[in-house]
DNA sequence: TTATCTTACGAGAACCGTAATGATG
DNA sequence: CATCATTACGGTTCTCGTAAGATAA
């Protein structure tokens, strides 16, 4: 005899199926999926029957392949479970090993340059040894990289009600920190009609024509959830992380973003006017993961530090 | 040749080994852990040893068998996962299948007994189809048996300032909502020189001897975390969830209590008197795991309107 | 010595690749 | 008929149980 119970295997979900599941629906194709996991087409069809035989649904139609809906349900935990399994690993190892001789930061581009630079400044000053390595990217990218341990620490900026945290695309298990915040404003092209106004409601602005530029500007996403409203609309969609590109957009009329005010000051063709309803910040939050702890408080402190002294 | 690659297994942890650890840890154990587990002490051993050299980390030191502090790490993350694990099988059940006829409802002792029983028997006259299943115990018990999917809807009461919310033990992916906020109030033997009081400070209290019944009444933890103080010391412990055997302890001099006002109202043999400073809450608030929300919703409008109605 | 963890080894199951089969547009 | 998913089959690898060995109390 050489198993104890009846079958052990049918409480634990694989999750190196898992992976394949969330490639295979990413992908739309067993084949593609197959080509970037390095496994053959049979053995992805292989996986995902035993996956959905394991529990019990039909997770994946075929022909075009997509998830169903049992499928959507556990595309959501999957994505989950595979970061933390990572952000496991990383936490470990962290632990385990001497601090690292590197700590990586992930920004998005608006994430309050100045007082980061402040921060870095003085961090380099008093651990001439540690090594900084600042990344640029979009938020989505800065979280689940943080998340996952590939960065130490992240700061990302976005616009939210006044009280409400900004999302974390649920990456759960990371720690935000607000350290600094200012009024968020329309850009508009220097000769609009609206150009002259003091304070602008979003209202006034709904059938406006937006350029989504979720990795510099403030998410159109963030907008409609922060002013519980679906009319904001995007006209062009801009995936860059570049600000002058952005603003070139903008004081060429292809449409408008909203912006931390300071970001935008002295910017040549285009101009900046607050919004007054509804209340809304800009906000810049510090993210850690968890063990990382050890060497981000440090520059945590710094930053909320700094931040008091401005 | 057989394989593509060199080692793929060296990239995804594996679940199982995480439950053993998780297991041993537990128990201080191998061999009780294998007892647990349906093993053999072999097995767990080879297990703990698999998963220490895929980590590339000693997780436990053995004699007497603890986890290091590369373990402790792990733990953290190795609960969320598999607790993740469990949600994601239920999740996709829940969306697969035909809704349940059977709705779990898990609740603290103290989570607005009148409030609850409105909502049910509103919910039990619309669809009567539906059994409602309601199961009391402690906090922690109610959001893990949620976050597993075991219950479809949680009801747990805590105290808290006024904007903070309830500590949710971390299991990530379950969204709250408040239904309810009364203030707390220390519960003090009838006779006490302070029960004359109309109001009372946590500081004028920091040296009486408390209760902690996280099961029952305001977790001291909680009472801490809210005050941020470290004073308050639990004289005796009480894991019960039965509030009459709690405010018996009271009566008879054991210690103090933290409870809601309104469930101490004319209970005999002790007084409760509000807490003034710092400014604290007493709350309930109704937990969804995610896809349940297809029956939960139905009971969470009930009781944020029955609330209003109040 | 005794309780407990580790190592050695072998049987059975699991997994993936090759190749043939089936379905769909 | 061409593309893509499924099924059949076989070899390698993995995993766990039995049993013997090591080690601390």
């Amino acid at each position: 005899m050489t198993r104890a119970r009846s079958i052990r295997n049918t409480d634990l979900v694989d999750p190196q199926l898992l992976r394949t599941f969330v490639t295979v629906a990413r992908c739309g194709s067993f084949s593609e999926a197959a080509r970037q996991l390095g496994y053959t087409q049979s053995a992805v069809s292989q996986q995902i029957a035993t996956l959905e035989t394991d529990i019990g649904a039909v997770l994946l139609h075929r022909r075009p392949v997509g998830p169903t809906t049992a499928g959507e349900r556990l595309l959501d935990h999957a994505a989950a479970i595979l970061l933390r399994l990572d952000a496991a690993r990383a936490d470990v190892r962290l632990a385990s090993g001497e601090p690292p001789g590197v700590l990586q930061i992930g920004l998005t581009p608006l994430a309050s340059p100045a007082l980061v630079s402040t921060a870095l400044a003085g961090l380099r000053r008093d651990r001439p040894g540690l090594e900084v390595v600042a990344t640029v990217t979009g938020r989505e990218t800065v979280v689940t990289s943080v998340a996952r341990g590939d960065f130490g620490l992240g700061l990302i900026d976005g616009v939210a009600a006044p009280n409400d945290p900004l999302p974390l695309y649920d990456a759960g298990h990371l720690s935000a920190e607000v350290v600094a915040e200012d009024a968020p404003a329309v850009v508009l092209p220097a000769g609009h009609p609206l150009a002259s106004r003091k304070g602008l409601g979003l209202d006034d602005l709904a059938d406006a024509r937006w350029i989504d530029a979720p990795d510099v500007a403030a998410p159109l996403a963030d907008l409609r959830a922060a002013a519980d409203t679906d009319r904001l609309r995007a006209s062009i969609r801009y995936d860059g992380t570049d600000l002058p590109t952005l603003l070139a957009l903008v004081a060429a009329g292809h449409g408008l973003a909203v912006l931390p005010s300071t970001a935008v000051a002295g910017m040549a063709g285009v101009t900046a006017v607050q919004i007054t309803t509804p209340r809304l910040v800009h906000r810049t939050e510090l993210l850690h993961g968890l063990q990382a702890a050890r060497a981000a408080v440090d520059l945590g402190e710094r930053l909320t530090a700094s931040q008091e002294g401005e």
